[in-house]
DNA sequence: GTATTACCC
DNA sequence: GGTAGGGTAATAC
């Protein structure tokens, strides 16, 4: 019989004989351990409010996916991410030292000042959310299913019943886990033309608020509901209030609504009180900063799962976290966009609510994942298949277009694409296939799960092209008025498959990164000590093996105006270039080197030129919330 | 124009 | 054993 163990070797004692160093990188592996495990369980987590102790749910999933090919993908994923995180951070601080973090702030604060100036608190934007739509529709279709735990879909979740979300089952998991998590999970099918019918029920109620209705899916739409308040003297809440009735009472689906002075604003409100509920964000400036202050940043739309651990190795975690840090961020602005952020902080977003253009649309494709395909026989037959099916995508649709891109997912979870271009605009199999064959045989042989063909720089086949005799005469294709009773923004005349309603939802729909478009009005700003291209979310190819071997070519990239200085310019002269760099912008200008350039600053149209007064009261203002 | 990545539902 | 498919946009070269 071993001996027992003495006191001197209980874990407690083990802890104890640990360096405050050592407790620190325990804590922090940890801390990576659970983040990853977070990311692994799926995008979706972290979105939605967390119900029970997500933690242990990820561990769940994370301890049934071990192993898994897709695992190892997962794991090389993270390993690349945190390269990334430490990329940056390093980048940080080395920026960090040399700048001026006064003057970093003041005009971190400048800026603020100027994203406040855009505010409109004038519209009523509404966004609506239809509850668990799929599974709400699946249960009307199969009343057994009714108070049960299902997922919607093979696979892959599209969707899962309340009863199974208390489980941790979310839309987009894998079905083994969501099985993992919750045992008695029931699965059912997809009935698509089922979904498009509910939809178009539910459209043509809001439609009644507002006839520019933009439909972002099947199951969520904004609206501006400003006119219809004023016709019918109601407030916002009675309206919403009435709609979701309206829209209840014909469906029988129940559906969440967000009120709110933005799009962005009233998506996260939509998310509040679900399901069957509506919240309204008051329309004041103080409320909504002070909303935005605890708000994980996570929320925000168009912030996703990368951005977020990026954010969270500078030290953001809220979006309050991005004024404190507003001089990291700003020095960092090339790869997160500092002024993306300030909207984030402020809850400033786009108000525009407009339903989307059928010649707006990009792309046209189809893709398909199967198991594991090595022969190259059969990669080439499905291939094929897969174009003949876009071609009847393409028929339907009525587009043509002139870029023909193969995707295919390597059996490791890898992602590639080739693509090639064409002189003229192509439609059907017969001249997409050679080129997808083209381009696939150069890859030959591969081991893959998934192959896929899309059609870009499209055509739209409906728009009469009328050469310039035609010009005159009146179009012969009009819209037909059952599909979009009222919608008067549409000028250009198209034609629409009257049943196919997911191409007209797709049609409504519009981006919905709102936070990070915020690029256009800033270039005539010569004063900014940034450079012209904010707004760019953060590239992963600004390091690893391509970016290094460049700055042997090139030399060392300037991290602010992102100019190769050349080869052979040290450390030294590189610290000299930024220095000057970021003198020139003046957010350096209390080194006082250069008098000129602090009077070319006080000449500017800055609104920071009025001096120090004004600016403290600016920055108390900025604050209050 | 091509390739990759992040993001959304 | 097993992790979708339809898209958009941005970036770098």
């Amino acid at each position: 019989m071993p001996p027992l163990p003495s006191p001197t070797e209980d874990k407690g004692k083990a802890i104890q004989e640990m360096t405050e160093d050592d407790k620190a990188a325990v804590a922090a592996a940890e801390a990576r351990q659970r983040s990853f495990e977070r990311s692994l369980a799926g995008p979706s987590v972290g979105k939605a409010g967390l119900m029970r102790d997500q933690t242990d749910i990820n561990r769940i999933i994370a301890e049934a996916s071990k192993g898994s090919k897709y695992y190892l993908n997962q794991v090389r994923k993270d390993k690349e991410l945190t390269e990334k995180i430490e990329w940056y951070q390093a980048k940080r601080d080395e920026l960090m030292k040399m700048a001026n973090i006064p003057k970093l702030e003041s005009e971190a604060e400048r800026i603020l000042i100027e994203v406040e100036a855009t505010r409109d608190l004038s519209q009523t934007i509404v966004h609506c959310d239809m509850d668990a739509f799929y599974a709400a529709v699946e249960v009307q279709r199969d009343p057994t299913l009714k108070g049960k735990a299902f997922g919607v879909g093979r696979g892959v979740l599209t969707t899962a019943s309340y009863e199974a979300r208390k489980y941790g089952c979310r839309s987009g998991m894998a079905g083994f886990i969501a099985k993992k998590l919750c045992p008695h999970i029931i699965f059912t099918e997809m009935h698509f033309d089922l979904y498009i019918a509910a939809s178009k029920s539910v459209r043509e109620v809001l439609l009644q608020y507002d006839e520019n209705l933009m439909m972002a899916s099947l199951d969520e739409g904004y609206l501006n509901i400003t006119p219809y308040m004023n016709a019918n003297d109601m407030t916002a809440a009675e309206v919403v209030s009435q709609m979701r009735a309206e829209v209840e009472a014909k469906t029988q689906l129940t559906m969440s609504a967000g009120i709110a002075p933005n799009r962005m604003l009233a998506k996260i409100c939509s998310d509040k009180n679900k399901p069957n509920g509506q919240y309204e964000m008051e329309f004041e400036r103080t409320v909504i900063t002070k909303f935005m202050r605890d708000l994980p940043v996570r929320k925000i739309p168009g912030f996703g799962r990368v951005t977020e651990r990026c954010l969270e190795g500078l030290g953001v975690e809220t979006c309050g976290d991005i004024f404190t840090h507003r001089a990291e961020l700003l020095v960092m602005d090339h790869w997160f966009g500092f002024r993306g952020l300030c909207k984030a902080y402020l809850g400033i977003a786009d108000n525009n609510v407009a339903p989307g253009k059928r010649e707006e649309r990009k792309s046209v494709g189809v893709e398909r994942t199967f198991r594991d395909k090595t022969d190259d026989e059969d990669i080439l037959n499905e291939l094929t298949s897969i174009a003949e099916e876009l071609e009847k995508d393409l028929e339907r649709l009525q587009y043509s277009g002139k870029t023909v891109t193969v995707k295919y997912k390597l059996h490791t979870y890898e992602n590639k694409t080739r693509a090639k271009s064409v002189g003229k605009y192509i439609s059907t199999s017969k001249d997409i296939l050679p080129i997808a064959l083209e381009l696939m045989k150069r890859e030959l042989p591969v081991r893959i799960r998934l192959l896929g063909i899309r059609l870009s720089t499209l055509k739209d086949l409906t728009i009469a092209d009328r050469g310039i005799k035609g010009f005159f005469t009146s179009p012969s294709k009009k819209r037909p008025a059952s599909t979009e009773a009222g919608n008067s923004r549409s000028t250009t005349p198209i034609i629409i498959d009257a049943d196919d309603d997911t191409e007209l939802m797709r049609m409504e729909r519009e981006d919905e990164a709102e936070v990070m478009d915020m690029t256009a009005d800033d270039s005539d700003n010569v004063d900014s000590p940034l450079p012209s291209d904010i707004g760019t979310p953060p590239p992963t190819s600004m390091f690893g093996k391509r970016k290094l071997s460049e700055t042997h070519l090139l030399g060392p990239v300037c991290p602010i105006c992102n100019k190769a200085l050349g080869p052979g310019t040290s450390n030294i002269g590189l610290n000299e270039h930024i220095d000057w760099c970021l003198n020139r912008d003046a957010i350096s200008e209390a080194s006082k080197k250069s008098p000129a350039a602090k009077k070319a600053r006080t000449d500017g149209k800055s609104t920071a030129k009025k001096g120090r007064d004004v600016k403290g009261t600016m920055l108390d203002w900025l604050k209050k919330s």
